[in-house]
DNA sequence: GTCATTAATAGCTAATCGGTTATATAATTA
DNA sequence: TAATTATATAACCGATTAGCTATTAATGAC
């Protein structure tokens, strides 16, 4: 599985996703981040484990606390190959502009 | 499972992104598609359904063909998601850069 | 040292996924 | 009408996933 795909898989899960709004806005513990998902404790570690994977969030230790943060490195990947695709549908929208102006000019100019 | 959960998993196989990448190049049909793949016409087949479901293709009909070309909506769907990260991510960036700034006032500006 | 807290891991299960082969449907061609 | 082409669907299989409970490991408080 290449990075792309783990980090695509661990964004198509909703309780990660709401995980990842709450680290934007700033470190948070795993209970805390527990707390408001009907939800255990192991689930909520092994969401962690996949974010992780994902390059979506980094971990530090504190005591016997493991706060997590935003890993914008993740989402650059994301919104690079997304680019990607755009920029491929924008060159050939331009081209096919190119080819229905140059068929209209054989046609002599019918169409507005 | 809400439409956004559809998309990025839709986006989460490399198969399905590489149909996306071609399909960013125009209209292309079921067989076009499946022919650079080692895999199956049914397996194709249901990728493209995964797609369709994600909002990420339309299929017109033309006779036995069956055409598929991108939905921009599917993509604005996930880039309106990162977008909404990215907003409040850089909020608390100010918020925190505001509350260094307080505390190294309260200091007496021993920060640079 | 003992107990409580925070988090991770192991083992289980039901559901989902991505592929396969075989078959069905629908339009085209001979 | 019969054969061919393009695609979809069904039934099956092995791997993965997302949750659970029970347990473990490590730190902190008393």
């Amino acid at each position: 599985m290449t990075r792309l795909d783990a980090t695509f898989s661990a964004l198509a899960d909703p309780t990660r996703r709401a995980i990842l709004a709450r680290l934007a806005t700033g470190e948070v513990t795993v209970m805390e981040l527990a707390q408001p998902f009907a939800m255990t404790q192991p689930a909520i570690s092994r969401h962690l484990k996949v974010l992780e994977g994902a390059g979506l969030i980094v971990r530090r230790v504190d005591g016997t606390k493991r706060p997590c943060r935003l890993a914008p490195a993740g989402i650059d990947a994301v919104e690079q190959w997304l680019g990607m695709l755009r920029q491929t549908l924008t060159k050939n929208y331009e081209r096919l502009d190119g080819v229905l102006a140059a068929m209209s000019q054989e046609q002599g100019d019918k169409q507005p």
